[in-house]
RNA sequence: GGAGAGGUGGCUGAGUGGCCGAAAGCGGCGGUCUUGAAAACCGUUGACCCGCAAGGGUCCGGGGGUUCGAAUCCCCCCCUCUCCGCCA
């Protein structure tokens, strides 16, 4: 959620900060609910200091044994005139509220501006896409050959954009988890955190995925929670409500789990493979930090998601996101895309946002600054560090040799316990 | 699933209709004392909204109701704890 104060002070700025990501802002509609709700809301308050003035001299009244009909009667019709204020008001705010809900972040003045991928900008490349002296096959080939890799199988239980892995694959999975939360917790400092799968409507509206997203995630009926799209969503509502004392930050967690997205509105994209499934697991970091700090953290954040594929020796590039494919909540994202070999292009792998206080103001997580003296908005950024499911593709065509056996990186040959998989 | 207890400020915990945004203690902050620290003592210390400000308003788990007036009375919901049953 944006500072209201910029919806009431700075409407017209705000409206064409806005319309560089493409979204139109409902201007001459919020400025008059802003109009009316200043006059409803000040009428409202001087009525309740009248009734409240006008009681406590009626408590009065009554203790010095005066009588007191006179005056009940006329504070009687006044709170009335109070009750339809109030209401007036509440309906007022919870349109404004709902409308600001709708409004995505304002983008930082170093994000480029555009209207497709196609506009992104790329930062840096790290490593060269390997030369093969054969035709490279994709994973989904790759898997089936080596038998750890079936969509049919899955098919059967769940339906399409499901999969399963057995033997050796299944395990290359748990190796990829495993070594990345080592490599998060030992060497980048992260808290490792077991976190509920399930969340609530109000915790969704908080990290911005609710309302307007509601189409893309799985919602349980009959208790009303919602599966997670992401660990970023309890990891960053750990803050929720809480005021946290400046030596408590920055806060960095890490966690893994399992990612669950109806993918609605994607029919027919990346259908063949795993590359876009119902349910991937993921390993996600999440920095709850004082705003001041927020940038710089962006590009460690960054950094150590780009770990991760150095150490695992696959190829990738660093893109800032332009003002049209940006996320929902993010004032600036940076995706990091893995060269697939299968299809011949770099794919995001990770996706490392700085929300600002975007999230922090919807979620009501603040620090208490000593040089403000009172509590601040904290800032919030998350990132991939990364997505399992595209890890293990892009090992799996990466490494792959001539006879369709899967060279095993070697951060992983210890977990893996060889160097090589010839079948699952 | 059954029975009971309870949700008040950073924490503990008083408060059953107006004098309560709320006692007291702890913690925090400032000071006195001290070579320094501790102890002791004194003072101070919630969040949010509107407003340039002065000032005003809201908030005692959430929502609704009664009343001139609700932390306090009534109704619904949520959550926590204890015991029993079941169970990974």
């Amino acid at each position: 959620m944006l500072d209201p104060a910029l919806l009431r002070k700075d409407l017209a700025n705000t409206a064409t900060r806005l319309a560089r990501r493409g979204f139109v802002l409902e201007a001459d509609r919020i400025a008059a609910l802003e109009e009316e709700r200043r006059r409803v809301q000040t009428e409202t308050q001087e009525l309740q200091a009248q009734r409240n003035a006008r009681s406590k001299a009626m408590g009065a009244a009554r203790a010095a044994g005066e009588d007191i009909e006179p005056l009940r009667a006329g504070l009687s019709a006044l709170g009335d005139r109070l009750k339809d204020l109030q209401e007036s008001l509440s309906g007022i705010q919870a349109e404004l509220r709902e409308i600001s809900l709708g409004v995505p972040n304002l983008t930082h003045e170093s994000v480029p501006v555009g209207t497709s991928e196609d506009d992104n900008r790329e930062e840096r490349r790290w490593g060269e896409p390997r030369r093969f002296d054969f035709e490279p096959l994709d994973h989904v080939d790759l898997g089936t050959r080596l038998a750890g890799v079936d969509f049919e199988l899955a098919g059967k239980l769940a339906g399409s954009r499901f999969v399963t892995l057995s033997g050796s694959i299944a395990r290359l999975h748990r190796a990829l988890t495993q070594f990345m939360l080592e490599l998060h917790t030992r060497e980048h400092g992260y808290t490792e955190m077991y976190v509920p799968y399930l969340v609530s409507p109000e915790t969704l509206t908080g990290t911005g995925q609710l309302p307007k997203f509601r189409e893309e995630q799985f919602h349980i009926e009959k208790q009303d929670y919602y599966l997670i799209p992401t660990a970023e969503v309890p990891l960053t509502a750990l803050a929720q409500d809480r005021i946290l004392e400046a030596h408590e930050l920055p806060q960095r967690y890490v966690a893994h789990t399992p990612c669950f997205r109806s993918e609605a509105g994607s029919y027919g994209k990346d259908v063949r493979g795993m590359l876009r499934q119902h349910q991937f697991d993921k390993v996600e970091l999440v920095h709850v930090v004082r705003p001041q700090d927020s940038y710089r953290t962006l590009e460690e954040l960054t950094g150590h998601a780009e770990k991760v594929l150095q150490l695992l020796g696959l190829p990738y590039r660093v893109v800032t996101l332009c003002t049209g494919d940006i996320g929902f909540g993010a004032a600036k994202t940076y995706d990091l895309e893995v060269w697939l070999p299968g299809q011949q292009r770099y794919r995001e792998i990770s996706s490392c946002s700085n929300c600002e206080d975007f999230q922090a103001r919807r979620l009501k997580a603040r620090w208490r600054n000593p040089e403000l003296g009172r509590p601040e908005l904290v800032h919030t950024l998350n990132g991939s560090g990364v997505a399992v499911g595209r890890a293990l593709i892009a090992v799996i065509e990466n490494y792959q040799r001539a006879d369709g056996s899967i060279d095993v990186p070697e951060v992983l040959q210890d977990a893996m316990e060889r160097e090589v998989i010839d079948r699952a």
